[in-house]
DNA sequence: TTGTAGGCGTTATCAA
DNA sequence: TTGATAACGCCTACAA
């Protein structure tokens, strides 16, 4: 309960230099030999670690980078925060990561909560479609990098992956297959991603000259329940899909249940693709084919174009890096 | 790019009353009406917010609370974190979420990292059973609570279920359902959940007077992977369990994963007593029984508990606060 | 009720 | 190379 603030003052008494003497230490300044190491040794003995907050005030940069995305119950959002991390902790910044819970006031309010953290930059998964904290930050000086999706007309670098062809290349592979009765389950209505994976679904038909049945477009909630109802959903209607695409990993997961739990044999009844998480693919039987997105490789991404503005390198900006999906057609699928 | 960083100085200017009136507004003091409005006015039109960095400097209070834990991919963390949070923000404190990769060194960082940034507490799961750093904030006045383990023999507010009795129960209902070949997949060995859960399945076993067979018990990594592997272990061996209990929720969509892959006919060749997230076992057929432990009470406990700490209270410490878990018994286990 | 002044711990500037 | 001093933005005695 005793607060022992060890302070530069200490070190300073111990030692008998003078305040800039010692900050010139820590911060990496040029000292006579003898003087560095009577400071090094006063610091370690009495366990002297600068006050970050004091730092923070005095250079009003802290080293830190804010993380916000709109629920943590996302494999794809935390898999790319892991990635991120490791690049950032690198180079010597730390990540306060928070989350919204899918809810926008509370968003809203994150975000401030970052700006007033003094965070040096923000990467945000932004949920509502919103953009003035964002824009506030950005115009203050704290870089912001948006991913998976975009939100214009808010200038703003962005790190996201090609949806479109991903969700269009699934398609063509079911087409090519010869099936045409190709079901998709979407994440829910009015969000980017949503938006454009249907959109490649809806093109690679068009471009095949198939007719479209909306009723084999059904819309989820990213989320386990939805991929278990949506598939089953699907196969309740009287005119069957012979192939389904699942738009993201929660779903899948959830299809895959359904799947089992109508004991509908995959492939031969029903072809699937689903998306990310290649282990999941291996573990299920019969293999189960993916559109996987390079979740890591956006976490990397992000980091290095976040350092590179906090950096104050402000080249071709307002950036858009797109990264390409990976596909393996596995047993799941069959040609009919 | 131009920092625009408006201070109560501005405010001071702009309304022409003190720094210490201004504050005096801020911090909720006794003003006349009329300059409050003035003041007020002045603020709003300014967009001026409290440096919090220099508030925290001035007042080593930052109203923030630094939550650790093992890994991002983990539900029970999450859904705790996510409860945890509403109640922290309900009492205006803001959180700060790490995790550690489950790596002991990383674990160390974050929680200096934390320390830096002067939370007000530490809420963490810890995974290494180094408690130094821990130690080391607690001494220093910053209130530290563990959720889901003990860590002997550091002293310290816990919260956590009672993990013995959860996994006695299911067992026990299984044998009551006439089973005596039960399998268990387990966490990682030497993890403290694991091993409270492995004891409730011995302490079961060993009350009805059911012979040890060391080769129903396996442990996995609480993933998805490693419930679908050791329940494929279970069913390859000669002499097959009846039952299977498995110990987490990850592994528990594994273990479905791989029932259903192996055309396993739940319950009627096996039985299957899941964990966490109730959910799900209505979302699979037939309805999953599951021991579920209930995360978001821990959180709200946990939060409460903490925030108690950091208003001074430190009546009855160390706290130990033993959650009940809730057991359904559904269609996947079938008396024999 | 309002204002003055000093300090939280650090660093940058400038002089020695 | 080292040291004194003045900030960074805020809050709290204390005085008016």
């Amino acid at each position: 309960m005793i607060k022992l603030a060890i302070t530069i003052l200490d070190v300073q008494k111990k030692t008998g230099y003078s305040l800039s003497t010692i900050s010139k230490y820590l911060n990496g300044g040029n000292l006579r030999e003898k003087n560095r190491i009577a400071i090094e040794k006063a610091i370690s003995e009495l366990g002297f670690k600068p006050n970050q907050i004091a730092r923070g005030l005095r250079n009003s940069k802290t080293r830190t980078v804010g993380v916000l995305i709109p629920s943590l119950s996302n494999l794809f959002s935390t898999t790319i925060i892991t990635a991120m991390e490791k690049v950032l902790q690198k180079n010597e910044y730390g990540v306060i990561i928070c989350d919204c819970g899918e809810n926008a006031e509370i968003e809203a309010q994150k975000t401030q909560f970052l700006i007033d953290k003094k965070v040096d930059g923000i990467i945000t998964m932004p949920f509502s479609l919103d953009s003035t904290h964002l824009a506030l930050a950005q115009k203050s000086g704290v870089p912001v990098v948006i991913i998976d999706r975009m939100l214009s007309p808010f200038e703003c670098d962005v790190v996201l992956v090609d949806n479109l062809n991903a969700s269009y290349c699934a398609v063509e592979q079911l087409i090519i297959g010869g099936h045409k009765r190709i079901g998709i389950i979407c994440g829910p209505q009015n969000i980017f991603t949503t938006e454009e994976r249907l959109k490649g679904y809806l093109r690679a038909l068009d471009d095949y000259y198939i007719s479209l049945d909306n009723t084999l477009i059904k819309f989820g909630d990213y989320n386990i329940e939805s991929g278990y109802e949506k598939l089953t959903e699907l196969w309740s209607l009287e005119n069957k899909p012979t192939a389904i695409f699942v738009t993201n990993y929660e779903m899948t997961i959830g299809a895959i249940m359904a799947i089992n739990s109508l004991s509908i044999d995959v492939p031969n009844e029903l072809s699937i693709i689903g998306f990310d998480n290649i282990q999941l693919s291996a573990v299920v039987k019969p293999p189960l084919s993916v559109v996987s997105q390079p979740m890591e490789k956006i976490g990397e991404v992000v980091a290095k174009l976040i350092l590179k503005r906090m950096n104050g390198d402000n080249s071709d900006f307002p950036q858009i890096l797109r990264l390409k999906t990976e596909m393996e057609i596995k047993a799941s699928v069959k040609k009919i």
